[in-house]
DNA sequence: CTGTTAGCGCCTTCAC
DNA sequence: GTGAAGGCGCTAACAG
């Protein structure tokens, strides 16, 4: 079914047709107008985007890419969030999401970056320094607008705009909360699994606001390796035979939070009077922590609808109207500090 | 870039360049492909897929709807898991997953129904009838292959396949694991905001199983709204004064089973001696239930990746190679019954 | 094994 | 307000 089809039935020229579909109706008659509706509607036409984009030379599409050593991808909480937000402003403004998720060594599987399909990318980067170099490096090549979530923008991209949350501040907040609680002895639980830039920065948090209080001694690092319930559990028991005790545990993100919580309760312990525990994120699971977890609120389905916001008014003007663009944290107090 | 800019580089002609960059390597001479290959990576070439696309017909790209009522329409966990898995396999055979999150009252919205834009088309309804009816049918019409997430095939859709899991035994098991433990009188909790066809199976085995042992009174049902975890513990705490006391909750996802879990606990019931509880679909934060909620586990990802291949098969083989797939569930004790 | 030709469906341009 | 011509980048079909 093509434009020409439609044309003939309604006993116009094409144009006439493509004008009506795209919406310029300004010019037409009123009786034109309805004798091409009924056409289009009685042929069931769709019009062809791979012939619109060849001609135009836009797809109306835009690209996610998620790397993340997981195929669950999506699991993690983040990329959930801020892949809806971000499909839902880009598809309000009528555009797709090409969605696709990678591990860190497989720049050379993208689809999306070896071929042109989109008019811009957006990108969750995590992995070694050099992996998302790599990932960088390939997109600043394209010569497309590029978005980067939860990094700073990067120097080799030019046309090139970073959304993230203000990770430090949050890794500070929770620090001085556990301080001002009277806890000197903190133990860092971390995935090494999968590496995100953010975690630097809420751990640079954590570091400061240690360094403002007079101590830079009684942080430990504990490798949850992935993250997973069990693997986290496991390390928490390895860390509390070899470790001297803590007063404080501070996970990088709810899920860790909840599994030591949980462990430690097993134990005997009693939270938060021996020990307090905070999260961070507060995606909606949090809520199933038994008692609430303290922790930081990360505005994902925000970060998610201003990135589509953003892409889409650089697509329409010609640049980004920011640079970087840096979303506000907020501490959630629960029953565990 | 193009073709004809990279064939004069190399000096061949632009189908010899179309050949290698496509694959087909078997009758270039060693010593052109090397002259080709080093033009593309010099000129830093990506072949047009809208080009393409128009020349072949063909896009290279798989549609998914899912109809939320949510605009956090991945949080589910169950369409985070089905996506991870349709994409992987997606994009493993080379073509793009494009998403997109649909009210049910936003057909008319939809850019991937609207557009020739895929190869196929895959969905996740939810709704009421009539608004599931109305996507199917719309789907009917354009001619191309569609595939059903948790529903059963449709009969206004010829070219279907539907992949779903065995909800309605899922239903039963937990229903008769109940009826062992010696529950008698039972609570249902079902949200109403987002209407899953998944949850009638579900309804259904438990109806089933207490037919089965000679029961059919004893089943009240108790309305979530959207399911949220306040949400459910209201309604919860209404229940509890307006109806008769309950053996057992039967949650018919592990949000509300966790919900009414924290929600008993709180009001100093004993679990599982007081009430039992169960919930529904074992994905990752059901573990952070205390004690964990014995539940039925759900292959979310492995429906989205046996999807991936159906469809990729269809497009492929010209049909489907089965017009529905059930995947199993299984029962997961924990310690709430 | 490589080159030539033609046309996919649409929209920009310009004529009417 | 509407029509005709041309070409976007690519590849099927066929010629050499």
């Amino acid at each position: 079914m093509t434009l020409q089809q439609v044309a003939a039935q309604a006993q116009v020229s094409p144009m006439t047709v493509s004008n009506f579909v795209n919406g310029k109706h300004h010019f037409m008659g009123a009786e034109t107008k309805t004798r091409v509706a009924e056409a289009v509607a009685a042929l069931n036409y769709r019009p062809d985007s791979a012939a619109r984009g060849l001609r135009t030379a836009r797809q109306r599409s835009i690209g996610m890419i998620v790397v993340d050593q997981s195929p669950q991808y999506l699991s993690d909480g983040f990329s959930t969030q801020v892949v809806s937000g971000l499909s839902n402003a880009v598809n309000a403004a009528g555009y797709t999401l090409q969605l696709e998720g990678l591990r860190p060594d497989q720049l050379a599987q993208s689809t999306l970056i070896h071929h042109v399909r989109t008019d811009g990318l957006c990108m969750m980067l995590s992995g070694s320094g050099s992996a998302r170099k790599a990932f960088t490096d390939a997109v600043g090549r394209l010569n497309q607008p590029a978005l980067l979530f939860l990094e700073k923008p990067k120097r080799g991209l030019a046309d090139c705009c970073a959304v993230l949350q203000d990770d430090r501040r949050g890794g500070h907040l929770i620090t001085r909360h556990l301080l001002e609680r009277g806890a000197r002895r903190f133990w860092l639980l971390k995935q090494s699994h999968t590496q995100w830039q953010a975690i630097r920065e809420r751990e640079k948090g954590v570091a400061q606001a240690l360094a403002e209080s007079g101590r830079t001694t009684g942080l430990h690092a504990v490798d949850c390796g992935s993250g997973r319930f069990e693997e986290t559990q496991v390390a928490l028991r390895q860390a509390l035979t070899k470790t001297s005790p803590t007063d404080a545990i501070i996970a990088m993100n709810d899920q860790m939070g909840i599994a030591a919580l949980k462990f430690l309760k097993s134990r005997g312990a009693r939270i938060p009077q021996d020990i307090k525990i905070t999260g961070f994120n507060a995606f909606d699971f949090w809520q199933y922590s038994d008692p609430l977890l303290t922790t930081i609120r990360s505005p994902g389905y925000d970060i998610g609808t201003t990135a589509g916001h953003e892409m889409i008014h650089r697509l329409k003007a010609g640049q980004f109207q920011k640079r970087s663009i840096t979303l506000d944290v907020e501490l959630i107090q629960g029953g565990t500090t």
